[in-house]
DNA sequence: CTGAAAGCGCTTACAG
DNA sequence: CTGAAAGCGCTTACAG
């Protein structure tokens, strides 16, 4: 080969760039990483050959010496049928994505049934060395994996509200805000019958949601709050809708815990014959484009959730250069959106459709 | 530290389990890869040993020597806002995930805006070697992803049809079969007027439905096809429905390419007050939790997507083994699934509400 | 400011 | 069947 060029199917590496220069493979290293160790002049020369040849570090050595595997790990715990419905997901991802990319670092996705699988994956991980961290999603009121990550030494962002008693930081947002903004909306449009219907009983998020609701109902001296557990997927949204609906002392508004949910309830309502906002107002406590995409649009609380991804990944980022504890951080909370789907409930309104008073 | 254990804090190598076990590193590998050149006793010996202290190979380290770097690579070209609301690629991922994961083989994910950020990754992830292929999604007619990968010799698989002239093995399913179907029952239903809202013209898939669309018109002699152009959005959809239905010449069933427009084209029919499927039968030729989570329910092509991934993932993962062509792999064809969204047009009913002839 | 050397944790011919 | 050694492509003290 003439003139030491870099081999045909072999990707070029320190030693044929410090070949080519005319240096050492160490005072390539040095250029290339910005160090001092090398004149200006040398490391302006060092860094065109590496331009020109399309030189990019193997990952794999480096992590072997610096042992940063400049990859972070995110498994989802959910079962394959009710994934992909909520937008959620995809959204998180790409706001991730957004700042990981940024900043070089990879996102090793996987998808587990349980939490079981979900530990054994992270273990996996990090024993072979294929994370720096991880991030934690949907987590629960006492959640396991946050002891294993603990125990373990595993840096982590939690995304949810901070563990009491766990130093890893939380990327977190004030859910009581949003559930406020929900509650006080619908009792000024004259609501005095609010049902909640709740998404998966062992989410964190779900039970502060839960009691949020049920201060709202105390503090405006409500009718008897009522709230039904769901494993946020259609069917179970559609059967809470009908028993609701169906009992005797049906409630005149429904907050649901995702937008799922609560675009099932528009076809339910209509299967039982109720108008939507007249007969029920429908909200959802977590917006996206699905509730949009049907008539009436839903009411939702919206933020910005590829924002919030972002924002996860750049305090797990802080983290692994931290070397140690680092602070929650708080994210806006969300804010209501209002929609065709609530409106002043029947009684409330006068003959000729004009608006309610509001209280 | 007594009895030569592991250090604290430092992940146990093989250095430690040959220590432990009295032999050398070099047989330490042999024994943990089921090579030979151990005795059966010494192996288990050494394995035991491994299990019991919790060992994984570094895969940096093992990256290294093998060259492999026990990854591939995705990268997704969407734009952020229109990324999610379609549950395809949640449940691609997790079909993906399913057979990448009990390979041992992680996914490395990446969001682009467009061709060129994506092409930027995949070259950025070779040059890294941080991945052994790439996984190919929304394929463009002349797609200039295809011509990189081959001409860095990046292992790949299509997801999608078959690229002409190109070696890389492709996993795709026969488009025109389900068009077919669609087009077939809505001609029993009695319709002749039916329009193709059509997604991405960039995308080959798109071009191969409307191909299939406009063959089925000819050859079921129906009124003039009607082609609209969108980018699969919401807005794009209801604008395309508006348009369609404030014409002169209104179709009786529209198709849209993904459940998004179609289920979008539902609200739009209410608001120019069109009943579904009285006045318009709509389909969806993707299908999704969306296209049953509406009232009336939407008329869609199904087909299962996570297994469609794994088989993506498998034929990945054999390319990577055989270390040289290897065929394309087709799936299963979508198959309909009537629901509510589709009836016999106003027209061809009888008064009473009986069922329409079938011709 | 620069070069030579050791080492990260594996794998793999090569001797014995 | 086993051990000692070299090497993958980097980084980083350590001498000069």
């Amino acid at each position: 080969m003439p003139g030491g060029g870099v081999p045909i199917n072999k990707r070029a590496t320190i030693a044929d760039i410090a070949r080519l220069a005319g240096v050492s493979p160490g005072a390539v290293s040095y250029a290339l990483n910005g160090r001092p160790g090398v004149s200006d002049e040398t490391r302006a020369r060092i860094v065109a050959v590496a331009d020109e040849i399309g030189w990019r570090p193997n990952v794999a050595a480096r992590s072997l010496t610096v042992s940063r595997a400049q990859a972070v790990g995110w498994v989802i715990a959910r079962q394959t049928p009710t994934l992909g419905v909520e937008p959620f997901f995809m959204q998180l991802i790409a706001g991730l994505e957004r700042e990981l990319s940024a900043a070089g670092v990879a996102l090793l996705l996987q998808v587990a049934a349980d939490h079981d699988h979900a530990i054994a994956a992270i273990r996996s991980w990090w024993a072979e060395r294929r994370i720096d961290g991880v991030i934690l999603t949907d987590l629960w009121t006492d959640d396991p994996r946050v002891a294993v990550v603990a125990e373990l030494g595993i840096p982590a962002v939690l995304v949810g509200r901070p563990q009491p008693g766990s130093v890893l930081p939380a990327v977190w947002s004030d859910e009581r805000h949003g559930v406020d903004a929900v509650m006080d909306y619908l009792v000024a449009l004259g609501h005095r019958r609010i049902a909640w219907v709740a998404g998966l009983a062992t989410l964190d998020h779900t039970h502060v949601r839960v009691q949020a609701y049920l201060a709202a109902v105390e503090r405006h001296g409500l009718d008897a709050p009522t709230v039904v557990s769901t494993d946020y997927t259609r069917v179970q949204g559609e059967r809470a809708t009908r028993r609701l609906m169906t009992a005797a002392d049906r409630p005149t508004a429904i907050v649901y815990d995702n937008d799922v949910m609560a675009v099932a309830a528009l076809s339910v309502a209509r299967e039982l014959g109720l108008s939507v906002p007249d007969d029920l107002s429908i909200v959802a406590a977590e917006d996206s484009e699905l509730c949009v995409l049907v008539n009436p649009a839903v009411t939702a609380l919206s933020r910005d959730i590829a924002a919030y991804g972002s924002m996860a990944a750049r305090t797990l980022l802080d983290r692994l250069d931290a070397e140690g504890p680092i602070p929650s951080r708080q994210d806006h909370a969300s804010e209501l959106v209002p929609r065709g789907s609530t409106a002043p409930p029947a009684h409330a309104r006068r003959p000729a459709g004009t608006r309610a008073e509001r209280s």
